[in-house]
RNA sequence: CGGAGUGUGGCGCAGUUGGUAGCGCGCAUCGUUCGGGACGAUGAGGCCGGCGGUUCAAGUCCGCCCACUCCGACCA
């Protein structure tokens, strides 16, 4: 991709009225576009990088058997009101009348309209266990949308229901879910704390809570400093200082973003909406659900909140929107950055070239902004050859220019 | 929903005691530059968030509304 032909120039300046580091410089550097408070677009950057982060996800609920499917955003009111949830959520749902007096409401979460597919086809044990996900925009009416990505009225989820016929089946599960979400953050450049939480209105049970620790996150954890104990503050008893209950060593305060959630939902939807199936002896019985959330676009900002710097992003390598930056800083090596670019393309190699009439400065300052995982700069300094580094500054050298697509593959393996 | 702010060219801002708008960046053309946000010249671009009021005259004063941001409340 030629940078002079790409859509969403960096901004010098961040826009007014945002604060959160992942606000800012995605902003900045050209990735989103604020639509209004809590609703953000893609441009052509930003949605790469979304795409990858779906994709990680997509690809690690597959490895678990989940089979993705797409539901509808707008929903009718009728089906809310067999969980009783269209009171309960109206607080948080968008709701309002399409034509007549046909009330409608923009999903929150999914748990009615799965529920509906699923009682219309699920008949035996034999059809058990299922797991179903999709990835989609949900719609909430936050009170106070903030924190760029962090908190929308309308952002990227991936929803996993299972269904099982017994209650080992689904603790079998969700222990199976947990290292496939640890796998996800990790995959993202993000540690992932596994937490426990609120189980929620329907359940006595914790919920889990997968939660990045950064000084900017909005949600308090206490964990411990020898085991893996950690509880959201929302729960907890314990403050900064005191034991562990579960292994006696000391427990400390940290800051975190929630980036993922799962639940054991019991019998709740199954019962409210009569979702059974014929067990071994031809009883009917209720299934048994699990659910399992991941924001997509809250991990994008949060991983730029977790990885950036003074001079801008710094996006971990299985993210990056491109896999090179391929700076032309010298009008003289025109001709060696054009057959470079070439052989990239050639590899298949995701690139970006700085083909544009800029000086050194904008273009270097561009690139750490963008933060690209692997700059390579084509200038006067290295003579016939070119400098390439990573963006975290963990790896650079100097190379000749018949060895870049070696040194790419190597950094990318 | 309470409290506090902010809305002025594409973006970020300034605008005195009311007299019909200015700066920086960006953009366009030309020239000189080019390893860390270069420089000169010329130029385009604004119902000053909306509605109503006061006034000879409103970006500026008054009222209402809208949007955005921060703090709080909220966060199946």
């Amino acid at each position: 991709m030629l940078q002079s032909k790409l859509f969403g120039k960096t901004l010098r300046e961040a826009p007014r009225g945002e604060v959160s580091n992942n606000a800012i410089l995605l902003s900045r550097a050209g990735y989103i576009d604020k639509l209004m408070a809590g609703a953000y677009s893609y441009l052509p950057l930003g949605y790469k990088v979304l795409a990858k982060i779906q994709q990680i996800v997509r690809e690690e609920m597959e490895a678990i058997g989940g089979q993705e499917i797409y539901m509808p955003a707008l929903q009718p009111k009728e089906l809310w009101q067999e969980t009783g949830r269209w009171e309960v959520l109206k607080e948080i749902m968008f709701q309002f009348k399409g034509r007549g007096d046909k009330e409608f409401g923009l999903a929150t979460t999914h748990e009615e309209v799965i529920v509906d597919i699923v009682r219309k086809r699920l008949t035996s044990y034999r059809d058990l266990p299922l797991h179903l996900f999709q990835i989609q925009d949900k719609f909430r009416n936050e009170p106070r949308a903030k924190s760029g990505l962090l908190r929308g009225r309308e952002f990227s989820m991936k929803d996993l229901y299972s269904f099982h016929a017994s209650q080992k089946d689904l603790e079998d599960y969700y222990q199976k879910a947990i290292p496939a979400y640890q796998k996800i953050f990790k995959r993202c450049g993000l540690q992932s704390i596994v937490t426990e939480a609120s189980g929620g209105v329907f359940t006595k049970e914790f919920s889990h809570e997968f939660q990045a620790p950064t000084p900017y996150g909005e949600d308090e954890i206490i964990t411990c400093e020898l085991c893996d104990f950690s509880q959201n503050t929302e729960i907890c008893k314990l403050k900064e200082g005191d034991k562990c209950p579960k292994c006696g060593g000391k427990v400390k305060l940290t800051k975190s973003i929630e980036v993922g959630n799962i639940f054991k939902l019991g019998c709740k939807y199954s019962a409210d909406m009569g979702l059974t199936y014929a067990d071994e002896s031809g009883k009917k019985q209720e299934v048994i659900m699990g659910c399992y959330g991941i924001g997509p676009s809250r991990v994008m900002g949060s991983v730029v909140e977790v990885h950036h710097d003074d001079k801008g992003i710094v996006w971990p390598k299985n993210l990056t929107p491109y896999h090179v930056h391929l700076l032309q800083i010298s009008d003289k090596r025109k001709k060696d950055a054009e057959k470079i670019y070439q052989d990239l393309i050639k590899q298949n190699i995701a690139v970006l070239y700085d083909d544009r009439e800029e000086s050194a400065g904008v273009k270097l300052n561009d690139a750490d902004l963008i933060g690209i995982n692997l700059q390579l700069i084509v200038g006067d300094k290295t003579k016939d050859k070119i400098e390439y580094r990573t963006r975290s500054g963990k790896d650079r050298g100097i190379i000749k220019m018949d060895e870049v697509v070696k040194a790419v593959e190597k950094i990318y393996h």
